[in-house]
DNA sequence: TTTAAGAGTTGAACGCGTTCAAAATAGCTC
DNA sequence: GAGCTATTTTGAACGCGTTCAACTCTTAAA
């Protein structure tokens, strides 16, 4: 997203240097605490490198978000073969999962969700530029609705892996801000959530939720609807 | 919240003075491109005046929320006493008395919650520092529903308030930044959420959505309880 | 081997939010 | 008034993220 391929092999060695470096020092110091500078130096380059490749340090962030998010993939996979359970089940597995694999680097990730939930701000997961990894998050979704054995309404089945995408992205919020001993507090609302949105999928159907059905899908696409906003760095 | 009281006149006005530039400066440059140093100019003091009355230039934009917070009372008391309808026509009417007011400082807002919704920033909105606030918003929502006429479950009812209140921050969240023509896609956001929020709130009652209903209640509670955190600035 | 074009690297410099020691001023007591 | 304390004001300085002109190194064509 960021930069056209490297040529050299030395490049992408020095990129790797510089990720690793900053992942290091946010674990250790925090994101704040760490200095460009600092993590320049302990790259071993000058200032001004880590700048050819990444425009900012928030974009440092995102980098290794990317990068978990495709290390966590064979995770995720596992975790799903698992639990092929109902979608309650399932859905919590999912994102247990995720949190497991980024408890490590909690700290780290407050700081990309520092930039919130703005769609126009390039470095937010909501932002127009991160719709791959969105997508790859999202077709789990699919895939374990598809696959619960649930008969969903079809007016409701396209938005189902956005709706729960959000749902995840507000448990990962609540967690790297939850200071609740060993976040049980987000370990709850995860179980709790994942029973609620199984038991509004199971009644969804029911003609009785028809009208409280369109309307909250007319919602939906309404806050997807026009997601392109920009607005500079 | 920041400071005790002022001891002289001039130093009132000083703040004042402060106050009123910045708000001025943040609606024709933008939050980011007006400076401290512009603002301080602007209101013909030193750079350092600014930080003996604002501990930092995002506690000058809690400031403005608090005083326009503030001003707005009288004004959605008006809109209350107009709309004494039903749930669904007054929520709306609340929420969107505050989006007319804040109209004018669309741009300053979304300064606001660029810190989230982290309990633990002090100059969140959701920061334990700012109950206040909350609380007066929060009253306005319980008024509005004993005065609508609904029965609502007594295990239900003391929530409401903090689950409208979420309500109207993600309708204004969507506001800062939508930028479709006129905010249009929150004016249908904010007039389907009302809706579903008032039919969820007419089954609510039913026999058959205690388990449901029981299960959001403590979703809501865990939520809710121990965002206690604390982290430096 | 020379050389021109690009890729990669450097560190000083810029602008910003913020801090702070020192200066100016206000409020008060005698 | 004079003197003293606490409040208010100042502007230079600090540390940070970021930029940039200049430099070195790599590649490959002649």
């Amino acid at each position: 997203m960021f930069k056209t391929e490297p040529v050299t092999k030395a490049s992408v060695v020095t990129e790797r240097k510089i990720l690793d470096a900053a992942l290091e020092l946010f674990r250790i110091k925090g994101f704040e605490e760490a200095t460009m500078r600092d993590i320049a130096a302990a790259a071993g380059v000058a200032t001004g490198a880590a700048y050819y490749y990444y425009p900012s340090k928030d974009s440092i962030v995102l980098a290794i978000y990317q990068r978990s998010c495709a290390e966590m993939q064979p995770i995720i996979e596992k975790a799903m073969a698992n639990a092929t359970g109902t979608l309650e089940v399932s859905l919590k597995a999912l994102i247990q999962a995720k949190l497991e694999y980024f408890a490590p680097y909690r700290g780290v990730l407050r700081a990309l969700l520092k930039n919130g939930a703005d769609p126009a701000h390039p470095l937010s997961p909501f932002a127009e530029g991160n719709r791959p990894i969105r997508e790859v998050d999202m077709a789990w979704f699919r895939k374990l609705v598809n696959n619960c054995g649930l008969r969903i309404p079809r007016d409701l089945e396209p938005h189902l892996p956005d709706v729960l995408w959000l749902f995840q992205m507000g448990v990962i919020y609540l967690w790297v801000t939850d200071e609740s001993h060993g976040q049980q507090r987000t370990s709850r609302v995860l179980a709790l959530g994942s029973k609620i949105v199984s038991t509004l999928l199971k009644i969804a159907g029911l003609p009785l939720t028809r009208p409280l059905r369109k309307a909250a899908i007319e919602l939906i696409e309404t806050v997807k609807g026009g997601q392109g906003g920009h607005r500079d760095i």
